[in-house]
RNA sequence: GGGCAAAUUCCAGAGUGGCCAAAUGGGGCAGACUGUAAAUCUGCUGGCUUUCGCCUUCGGUGGUUCGAAUCCAUCUUUGCCCA
């Protein structure tokens, strides 16, 4: 896996690349829509191919791993033969499942004892175990496993977390060069950056995450409760310390004005769920601003969704048609909602990449910021 | 023509003397959602007022009572049964 990097903005840290997969190049910065289960949720592959022009999609360990099971994954060939999607893919590890599920889970040095969200039943992914999964499941870029921090942990507890984290980190390194590929294809570990919101612990964590010379690197635990001025600095933090000629992705970020801001403090990936989700609650964005779509105030307008906008659904659909199919909860909005917020997202990211390229990226950022904060 | 039952706030539907501006569900309106336990969750939903509170409202009218959505009389409408 190689990354090169193109151009960096001559008045901020943005930069443009390109990051060359066993399934394809990844023009960034770029941002990778969520399909935790193998599937972008309401969004086909063809229309995820062609309409959002995703370049990479996400899975998620935990829960491939429980459904369908990782003997079905191996059976099929891997996720890509199995979801029928041959770009590139990353794993989340599990890691954020330590936060989000941490009433059914006990972590120890050892690992991390869930409770399936499912049945119920328990399953223990210890760093090894988490690395064994994501060989079977084969995704392109595989993160370690770690502890999502919470945004509001105290100083203690987040140092202890971090330094588990960057001894699972090895443990996940170890096991990777002990094990091969399942498909014949190469895996790339992104080892990931903790610390909270305290820049001694996040230098500290970004110092030992660069030492391992791994192909990428992501910044973790951010977005998870603490301010949004909180998380520009430190990315900040991190980024003055994580290697410029290796991508950087920010995990879990985010709206599309923290992914501007990302962006113009170098980081060159990103992932969220909010497009899929709030599209799904039928909340849309949009280059002029956020729409609720199903506010009274589109009742009666016939215009299209967005006019210029990134993907054929803005024109297809007209907003009042988009909020009665919301209003009568049809399958049909979601789905259109999904495709629509992606498209924009993927189209954000796409446009900051000409813009750093042709070296304007602070002044496009600050109209776009402006523009895509609005409520419409 | 006769008998029985019922009429409640947008809808359905509880409530049968004060704890009722009135349960619950639906609908409506608004908000939240950041490496997805989320097609989920939260709030509001008679009017006025910052709160206290006041006013109007349980088919119409007239009563009984300190007090009525609740009791009585009558009218209207609807449903069911018998002819």
């Amino acid at each position: 896996m190689k990354f090169d990097l193109l151009h960096t903005d001559s008045n901020s840290e943005a930069r443009a690349g390109i990051l060359h997969t066993a399934h394809g190049d990844i023009e960034t910065p770029i941002f990778m829509p969520v399909g935790t289960v193998g599937s972008v949720k309401a969004v086909q592959m063809p229309e995820l191919m062609s309409d959002v022009k995703a370049q990479i999609i996400l899975g998620n360990t935990y829960h491939l791993y429980l459904r369908p099971g990782l003997d079905v994954l191996e059976q099929a060939g891997g996720l890509h033969k199995f979801n029928s999607w041959s770009r590139p893919i990353l794993t989340d590890s599990g890691g954020f499942q330590v936060f989000s599920l941490k009433d059914i889970r006990k972590m120890s040095e050892e690992g991390v004892e869930f409770r399936s969200h499912i049945d119920g039943s328990k399953h223990f992914f210890s760093p090894e175990r988490v690395m064994d999964i994501e060989r079977s499941i084969g995704a392109d870029i595989i993160m370690a496993f770690d502890e999502c921090t919470p945004g509001t942990a105290d100083y203690n507890y987040a140092k202890k977390s971090m330094e588990m984290t960057h001894r699972w980190l090895d443990r996940c390194l170890n096991r990777l060069s002990e094990t091969v590929p399942k498909y014949g294809y190469e895996q790339e570990l992104f080892p990931i950056v903790q610390g909270c919101v305290y820049p001694d612990l996040r230098r500290k964590s970004a110092e030992y995450i660069a030492s391992k010379e791994c192909a990428g690197n992501a910044i973790g635990g951010l977005a998870v409760g603490e301010p949004a001025e909180k998380m520009y600095e430190m990315i900040e933090v991190v980024n003055e310390i994580l290697p410029k000629d290796k991508p950087r992705y920010l995990m879990g970020v985010g709206t599309p004005a923290n992914i501007l801001e990302g962006i113009e403090r170098g980081v060159d990936m990103f992932d969220c769920v909010m497009p899929t989700r709030n599209g799904r609650n039928a909340m849309l964005f949009t280059k002029q601003g956020i729409m609720n779509m199903r506010n009274e105030k589109w009742k009666y307008d016939f215009s299209p969704i967005e006019e210029d906008g990134a993907s054929y659904v803005d024109r297809q659909y007209s907003r009042a048609y988009l909020r009665h199919l919301f209003v009568s909860q049809e399958l049909l909005a979601m789905q259109i909602a999904s495709l629509h917020n992606l498209a924009f997202y993927v189209w954000l990211t796409n446009e900051a990449r000409k813009h750093i390229l042709s070296d304007d990226y602070e002044s496009w950022k600050k109209s776009m910021l402006e523009q895509v904060t609005r409520r419409l």
